[in-house]
DNA sequence: CGCGGTAATGAACATGGTGTTGATTTTTGT
DNA sequence: ACAAAAATCAACACCATGTTCATTACCGCG
């Protein structure tokens, strides 16, 4: 069974609920535009309420309707990315490191790879945003915990799944950080690579030890 | 040649100049563990200048006599570890992979990284608050820049350190921010782990690969 | 279409932080 | 002890905040 995010990727304003009138849609959507304009443009501190609202062109009062204030807007598009990437941790539970090395050809992308980054880039203006210089420093560490340590802790070694010594912690730490590197990598770049591109290149650089002819 | 750091992780306290006042000397270390307090109690954004000055215990107008806003304060500090940092690049770029595979047995602990891992404990507090949920995102970049690509870039096979592949520019952020990762992680956790141990086991995450033992 | 409900608008308000200035007091270096 | 310099205190205009309320514009639905 693959899962498809087409839905999830299509749900992409704050808190679009099921039914909402279309002049919500309409501010959460404009909002959503302005926060991520504004903090590539100026940074998150760096720009007021004010700011927000005449970017969005919409009065002042019709923020404070739908948001507490600034971070509360932040926060709730945050939750949804990380509330989608919970859908895929089922199919990275499903991993282990045997199929992992029965692909290692690094011909044949593995399709839920395929799949994140799919979403990733589909997500792209707003990872940019929270991510960059400007973003907020508490995401990266959630979208890497939903991420790379479920997939890094299926590829440990099985004898060492249960008794965590300290290295096998920094082991993890190690490889999560990698994986989350080279996602933001890839966002900062402008994405230039292909879903399929990056979904090998992925695998490679989990088979691979520095100093080793980098060709497969 | 090896270079101690016992002058740079003294001065701690913000544009400490050499002959500087002592008043002056006294409030910039109190606004910097004001800062440091603040950050990890409430967040970077969380508290005002006023708080600051009342945590530190001085007139809000000093404050404005040594600083032009909480950002400048932030950056100083923030300068100040990146340029002691920057003395470690030198030592890095001695570094090759040859060096490091003789010294591959994991029981002898490169000088130079001993040396890196004193510093950062030196300004854990700091480290701790500008890299943690309440710091500043545009910190953990330049710290990785400035210790870990250097490293990387160094231990890059020879025939692919002067023709980047897109593979090889995800290599470099793979590990660059893999090392970031165990930095991070090591503070996090109070770091229990002494210098020495952390030097052995960067080098161990080095020489791994997935699925091996980890037993050396 | 038209009506009731609801969202958006614009204005006003008290509050609190900002960054600056000037006069005064305290502390420092020599 | 003395001159220089830093810290203090009070006051200032300015701006963003978050709230309220009356009014207008729009939406969904019958």
């Amino acid at each position: 069974m693959t899962i498809t995010f087409e839905t999830a990727a299509a749900c992409a304003s704050p808190a679009t609920g099921a039914g909402e009138d279309r002049r919500i849609v309409r501010s959460k959507r404009a909002l959503r535009d302005a926060l991520i304009a504004l903090m590539e443009e100026r940074g998150y501190e760096a720009f007021t309420v004010n700011d927000l609202c005449a970017r969005a062109d919409l009065n002042r009062g019709t923020f404070y309707n739908h948001f507490r204030d600034k971070e509360d807007l932040l926060l709730t598009l945050e939750d949804e990315v990380i509330a989608d990437l919970e859908r895929f941790r089922e199919s990275l539970q499903r991993l282990s490191l045997a199929e992992l090395l029965r692909v290692r050809t690094g011909r044949t992308p593995l399709p839920f790879l395929v799949e994140l980054f799919d979403y990733l880039r589909a997500q792209a203006d707003f990872l940019h945003a929270v991510m960059g210089p400007g973003g907020d420093i508490r995401f990266a560490p959630r979208l890497r915990d939903a991420v790379c340590t479920d997939l890094i802790e299926n590829i440990l070694h099985d004898r060492y799944r249960e008794n965590p010594t300290p290295f096998v912690n920094y082991y993890v730490a190690f490889y999560a950080s990698a994986y989350l590197g080279v996602i933001t990598r890839w966002l900062e770049m402008g994405m230039a690579e292909s879903s399929e591109e990056m979904a090998v290149i992925a695998l490679r650089l989990l088979l691979i030890k520095p100093g080793e002819s980098i060709e497969l």
